[in-house]
DNA sequence: TATTGTTATACTCTATAACTATA
DNA sequence: TATAGTTATAGAGTATAACAATA
């Protein structure tokens, strides 16, 4: 017996990967869209909701360009949900900090996604044995430098 | 002892997710762009290569608007990779189908996935458990009619 | 010189709405 | 009437290149 599945083939395994994340992207930007946000949006208000973070930091972290954020953040700053600051100990950087706002506006998104009925398909210890498979492989993928 | 990971929440787990799934995005876009194609070009692709598939079957397992998928098959016929035919049962409908060429670059662009390193992260028995959970939380998700 | 952030540009993806041609 | 596909439109994300301010 050849385990549980028909061994699919490493291509699949990706191919099922990039279409179940784009599901889940796609989820995210519903959870949002009611609050006026887009899916990006909320991965750079998730980025900074804790600690402040740099222009050049939150593009890392999300693996695109530094132009791109400026846009991203722009649309965040003219919500209210972030600010910039200048950061006292370098003058060329700018921190972005989120508002009260918008951490009362993610902490809605999140719960709404708390609640989606796909996190219940799997039990307790398959969504830990999940998170530890993806963990691994997170590393090894081009969004290498995200770190949260 | 609370198992191997310190019980990550539903939420970090979508996040986690939708993370890793983008990060796999970005990668095939890397494989994808040497051959001029973008990564919803390969996912169309990828749909017909065996099969011909209606405009709106391929929305439907792309879980996006139909509409979008004109401009899609547009840019992949006029490079050659698939070819638009009026249904015989149905003067309506067109379906869209793989040509050789098209076959065969999407062939290039899987073997070089099919080589990315992140895959041999994981044991052979581990990419299968892995394939299974996502096959399992996909219909509970947005694309819960992308059937392959 | 190198780095941070921004701007300008061009392209793709995205949904909505209106249109056509078929059924 | 209803459906398949297209077009038009507007907006958001993306990378590249060039730029100003600062280090």
């Amino acid at each position: 017996m050849t385990a549980s599945v028909s061994a699919p083939s490493k291509v699949e395994l990706l191919e099922l990967l990039s279409s179940v994340g784009g599901a889940v992207c796609q989820d995210f930007a519903a959870a949002a869209s009611p609050h006026g946000l887009t899916h990006m949006q909320v991965r750079v208000l998730t980025h900074v909701h804790r600690d402040p973070a740099s222009m050049r930091g939150i593009a890392e972290a999300l693996a695109c360009d530094a132009s791109n954020i400026t846009g991203i953040v722009d649309r965040l700053e003219a919500a209210g949900h972030v600010r910039r600051e200048v950061s006292p100990t370098d003058r060329r950087v700018k921190n972005v900090i989120a508002t009260d706002a918008g951490r009362a506006v993610l902490r809605a998104i999140r719960g709404t996604m708390q609640a989606h009925v796909a996190v219940d398909t799997l039990s307790a210890e398959e969504r830990a044995l999940l998170h530890g498979l993806l963990e691994r492989m997170r590393p090894a993928l081009s969004g290498a430098a995200a770190k949260s």
